[in-house]
DNA sequence: CTAAATTTCTCGACTGTCGAGAAAAAAATC
DNA sequence: GATTTTTTTCTCGACAGTCGAGAAATTTAG
């Protein structure tokens, strides 16, 4: 059953807007509010108003008038209207940010994790450390920070902040709620990390191409294989998705995964399972937990150079990384896929491969080739993703909390 | 970009709100009404006074006051509001069903598909035909006919009424809105047939389960293979999709399917590949049209009394199905499956190889194995698919119209 | 016939959006 | 320098929608 809709919901809805507007374009006067949302001039003013009462944006210092008539006055977020961290953690290291409600980078660091000593609780308490001291260095009191946002390879709740399996600590669940809930006041999401990347060039497609944009994959290579999928529904919001792809059955009863399943996709597309069909090494056999790139290079190297063995090491990768992206077509509409990652270094010894494994399928075969990109710089993606969605989110949590703007208002009177 | 929200949608939301309340509980009261829909009473006056005054609902009959303090008038549609058409097209036959605004059958009639004249144009034209006949029968003029809906199997577009692939027509595509749009003003809509039975199992789940239901798969087993999925949103919302299920890829370079590719999970599920199997044929034969099913179920006979030949084609089929199904939660969230068509008497042979294909999958390890449940109706569930989607759309329609009412109100004036 | 119970309807208060026009403020013109 | 033009922002009144409270309607119980 949907829920009913009223007054208060529209304002909150339109207010939402406001804000969504300000994010996408960044600084913005009353007039060009009111083009964007198509909301009529006074309601801007309530609107704007309304948020400026509640601190939640400003008006911009005066620019220099640069034509003739009343200067514009633009809005903007108040940057100390609130904080967020963004924690994105990677197979070798943990990068923390913090970031003001304008989405402007304060501060940042990187924690190297200790290989040998991986446990989940020594993981846990640097990371209750490491969000003290960013709040600490910037002189900032908890409450202030908003929300805290999340993302590592693997496989995460749908609903929940919970890690349900990941590369780094296999299926030792992490309930970054439970975990954080006594320390932090602030809101917890978590995220698959190609997920963010999908969320990030939705965003760019939808601003690059205007309204034709329909549905787009993420495709993630390295140590592990991730699949982020965002389409846009017919509201005009963005629905994304992070399928379990890496994990996906590509061979019934096939090569040994790191997940101690058989025949995942990433068992022969990750960097070990290649690694393995390289050296001939049986396919049962336990994968490497880790495997440095330079090993990849030098097999890349020699299948370039005509290596036969080394060839069919990024064939087969290829392969399976078609046969898994024709099936996702088959259970979604067809899309453009993005190819990103480590891997995309090795892209001219799988493109072969892949699109072998497209073509033999019946959705390929009626609507042809889907379009392949590639894009090398994932991990910026990753960060936009991390600001695209919390900032929307804390948006929304911000406009919904219009009990605070009324007791403003009322102390106003 | 979202679009903007206004008091006229609040009202539209409110007003689809109590007809979606009608739609669901039937006939109801005032009263009932603001409980279901937690509007107030006032509010409810308002909207159920407009939908009167527009001709959409109807004050119905006193009831026998059957307990004291006043008694209630009951709120339903107006059957004569407008009119639903439904077609179900199957392998052998088409059905057509007049139905009145209220839900209720009003006519019913099915046409025999002649099997060897099976081209685009005589099916449309007979179609053509058999939509003027019914509404001729029943004496309606062909304005009133606000909807036509249509289901087959096969590969339909996600935004228009156009079937892209039927295990019917094959790749010969029908545009059922351009076919018709001169001789009917009716809005046309089409829909995968599975799709109209996860369609109405959501409901019925919903209904049934409260407000713990998030998603369920519909698989239905026969000729062709189809899976229908739907998900409920955070906004109660249902998103139901068809996947291409049955043309998804099983085995690279496999059995050749009816639609042409090789490997397709229809080519190791379907009726004719499980014959196939059971007669050693090549699996590159060209599958055979149509299928009595009293050859497989010799086939089953024989494999109910230990026949190993006819047990392993279900038991191919089985695998076929659960690796299928597994890669299908792979891509989605944990979900029930409900198996349907007139595939499910085989059911007993069938599922040892559903469960071993699941069982291998990294989701099924992780999650334990999904809940299977067998419906053997699958008639009654496509036309209860019809008319949920149908008459929703409707609904949403009417209430649009907003323009209408304000005409009619004026004039009341 | 009156009181109690129950449902429906109505009224005033409040919130929200919109269009039009007033007010503000800078550049252009005389 | 005063006036006009242009552009932007603000304000006001009209109109649409929801809600709570209580009045009105209508039946049963006693």
């Amino acid at each position: 059953m949907l829920a009913k809709s009223s007054t208060e919901l529209v304002r909150q809805r339109n207010s939402a807007l406001v804000l969504s507007a300000l994010r996408r374009h960044g600084p913005l006067a009353h007039t060009e509010l009111s083009d964007f949302t198509k909301l009529s001039s006074a309601t801007v003013s309530v609107i704007t108003a309304d948020l400026e009462r509640a601190q939640i944006i400003e008006k911009a210092e005066q620019q220099a008038a640069s034509g003739r008539g009343r200067p514009r006055v633009l809005f903007s977020q108040r940057r100390d209207c609130g904080y967020l961290i963004v924690v994105v953690i990677s197979s070798d290291a943990v990068q923390y940010s913090l970031v003001d409600y304008a989405g402007r980078l304060i501060d940042r660091f990187t924690e190297d994790r200790p290989q040998e000593v991986s446990g989940v609780g020594s993981f846990v308490a640097s990371l209750r450390d490491a969000l003290s001291r960013i709040v600490a260095r910037s002189q900032l009191s908890r409450d202030k920070v908003l929300m805290i946002s999340i993302s590592s390879k693997g496989l995460v709740d749908a609903s929940e902040p919970v890690l349900r399996w990941s590369p780094i600590f296999g299926r030792d669940e992490i309930d970054f709620a439970a975990v954080l809930r006594d320390e932090w006041p602030a809101k917890i999401i978590l995220g698959n990390e190609t997920l963010l990347v999908a969320s990030a060039l939705g965003r760019q497609e939808e601003n690059r191409k205007g309204f034709d944009f329909r549905a787009l994959a993420a495709l993630s290579l390295g140590h592990s294989i991730g699949l982020g999928i965002v389409r846009r529904d017919d509201e005009g919001g963005h629905h994304i998705s992070a399928p379990n792809f890496g994990h996906m059955m590509h061979v019934p009863g096939g090569g040994l995964c790191r997940c101690g399943a058989r025949g995942c996709i990433e068992a022969y597309a990750g960097f070990y399972a290649m690694l393995r069909t390289a050296f001939d090494v049986p396919l049962d056999t336990i994968p490497a937990k880790f495997v440095p790139i330079a090993e990849l290079d030098k097999i890349a190297a020699s299948a370039r150079h005509g290596g036969r063995r080394n060839q069919l090491a990024f064939r087969q990768a290829g392969l399976a990384l078609g046969n898994g992206l024709s099936r996702v077509l088959s259970l979604h509409e067809r899309m453009p896929i993005v190819i990103t990652g480590p891997g995309v270094r090795y892209y001219d010894l799988l493109i072969e491969g892949i699109q072998e494994g497209l073509a033999e399928s019946h959705v390929v075969r009626m609507e042809g080739m889907p379009e392949l990109r590639v894009i090398v710089d994932e991990q910026t993606l990753v960060f936009e993703g991390h600001l695209n969605r919390a900032l929307s989110i804390i948006d929304n949590d911000v406009v919904r909390r219009g009990a605070s703007v009324v007791e403003l208002r009322d102390q106003a009177v």
